[in-house]
DNA sequence: TCGGATACCGAAAAATTATTCGGTATGGAT
DNA sequence: ATCCATACCGAATAATTTTTCGGTATCCGA
């Protein structure tokens, strides 16, 4: 557990929220379960962008803050199931507000961004959390 | 201009959006010139929880990307103005409503967030964007 | 001429976040 | 017995962001 050295300011809306759905793949595992998927590994193959670790990790935070629950069914084969929490719903309106924005303004924003990119012409890790059109993180 | 190495996704707008407000002190920034807080030295008394440089840095990337204009005076004194584009307008309704999620969560976040605090009962460095209340950051 | 206010910028360091690599454990199927 | 799928976790490393420290330059007023 990584102990920080600068404390945050959690009497600001915008920090709290930045905190619990602000990392870098939370938005996609939300709206990946809001969608159905529920199950880890389903969610390991949805968003097939990062590795299994990363998604277990920023999932797990997830359930920390209340976001998400998981329901373990008892015997074989193991079973496992992640769902939405009303907390956790109650983001999916925001993170598509924001998709909304990105989307409408992401040809003004690359153009500009350009200057920056890496040194070889890799493909992105695409992220995808297309709360707006249909297709899921892939 | 740090050179990234991992291509990030802006055909997702949600990662277009974090990239153009995300940063820990952008929303700030918007929030304190949205208020009339205008001159690069004012922004600096407002925002008194980071260091000058910070702002001056992330309010260069806001001019990058479209969101805040300058206007430079001619002659003297020195005098330099910030102010939104319709972009920089656009998003301040989003951080009001990400700063309204937070600000209702924000106990409940809280309460699950204490484990993982500093070592020393330091002050956090307040962020403040209250986009909701009266005070600017402060 | 010196000090202050203005506005800005480079680059090292520190802090934080993301990624990778490998490990644990269970039970079913071959 | 061995392999596979399931679900998870620790810890080192890499990547990125934030912070700090110092610097530039202009002109005014004392």
């Amino acid at each position: 557990m990584y102990k920080r050295k600068i404390k945050e300011d959690l009497d600001c809306g915008i920090v709290v929220a930045m905190k619990v759905f602000g990392g870098k793949w939370k938005p996609c595992i939300i709206d990946a379960i809001s969608r159905g998927a529920k199950r880890p590994s389903e969610l390991h193959r949805e968003i097939a962008f990062t590795s299994p670790r990363v998604i277990d990790m920023q999932l797990s935070e997830l359930m920390d803050f209340g976001v998400v629950t998981k329901q373990t069914a008892p015997g074989f084969p193991l079973y496992v199931e992640y769902s939405l929490t009303p907390l956790g719903k109650s983001i999916v309106p925001i993170l598509k507000q924001l998709g909304e924005w990105g989307t409408k303004n992401k040809d003004f924003v690359k153009e500009r961004a350009e200057w920056q990119s890496t040194e070889s012409d890799q493909q992105p890790r695409r992220n995808m959390h297309q709360l707006l059109a249909d297709p899921i993180c892939q």
